[in-house]
DNA sequence: GTCTATATGACGATAGAC
DNA sequence: GTCTATCGTCATATAGAC
């Protein structure tokens, strides 16, 4: 059920993220997560004042998460592209399970769409770096949102499946400069 | 506002398509729906008794237009794949303006999900005949998918956009059998 | 720091007047 | 066929006991 590490803060935020990846938002609500966390909703609403405070601090971790990332990915042995694009195919680490609960929040949240916005730029810098064509640059990122948007709105995968290495090489092979 | 035609059941379906569509969802309520058809919610409730029909009706609406939009795209001059990803782009036709509201509500309905499953299925079909390889057919598929997600979920153009003829090109070069 | 109890408002839906 | 009025439910948020 819920994890009573030593702070209660965390185990509210992760409730509350989970509920938005699992229901995509229509079940997150404040009873809910509370309930989830193993609190009532007064114990959640002593550490965030309302909603849009625990909205708020889900962006941040967001945020810190994706740190680290930008730089895994950056000095990914097979490139960044690969690296990239494969990620959206499992959606299942914490940094994919806060943007998935983030990108939940912005359909009616600016904040969480700022956030997304600013992550998905660094994003094409740094596949733009990897593959040196912002064409292909711009159609990995949209076969990586394609991807997303299979998991998150159909909910289950759609075959076949996209060979996403072969595809690249195939790609860089068809390069007009070559 | 709304568009008084001889009957008051299409300006309401129209309504709710055209708010499900400028609020992704959040701004749907039978009540915003009502006032901007310009009817009230017990107009409303006559025509379509619950949430559920409402839902319902604009489903059908939606497998209504796709009907002929396949044959559009399996018999457009450049080819199916040009015809689908292209279209993407821009997102407001009919159909692509029920797509878009149908795609809202399979968030949260089954056959709203079921309709939205069935139709790619039909797409990828046709992206298959036309380019000649299933990689490359879903590769266009993913595209359009994120091109959608972006100007669903981010909802503004992402720069650089991506050259689309220009790309579909390199893609049919790349196939397998040249 | 966490609880119960309650105020307030939005939404879907029903009943009945016109 | 469309309206007004109202009810039940569920959501966020507040107040105050423990």
């Amino acid at each position: 059920m819920a994890q009573h590490r030593d702070n209660a803060r965390e185990s509210i935020l992760t409730a509350f993220q989970e509920l938005l990846v699992e229901t995509r938002g229509s079940g997150a609500s404040l009873d809910e997560v509370a309930k989830r966390a193993g609190v009532t909703k007064g114990g959640l609403l002593y550490h965030f004042g309302s909603r849009k405070v625990l909205e708020a601090a889900l962006i941040d971790r967001l945020e810190d998460l994706t740190v680290p990332e930008f730089e895994r990915m950056r000095t990914a042995p097979g490139g960044a592209a690969s690296y990239y694009v494969e990620l959206a195919e499992y959606l299942n680490t914490p940094l994919d399970r806060a943007t998935i609960a983030v990108g939940v929040l912005a359909r009616h949240d600016d904040r969480a769409r700022d956030a997304v916005k600013t992550l998905r730029q660094r994003n094409f810098e740094i596949l733009n770096d990897d593959l040196g064509d912002p064409v292909l640059a711009r159609a990995a990122m949209l076969i990586a949102d394609g991807m997303y948007y299979d998991a998150t709105t159909i909910g289950e995968p759609f075959e076949p499946e996209l060979d996403v290495p072969a595809f690249l090489q195939r790609m860089r092979e068809a390069r007009p400069g070559r």
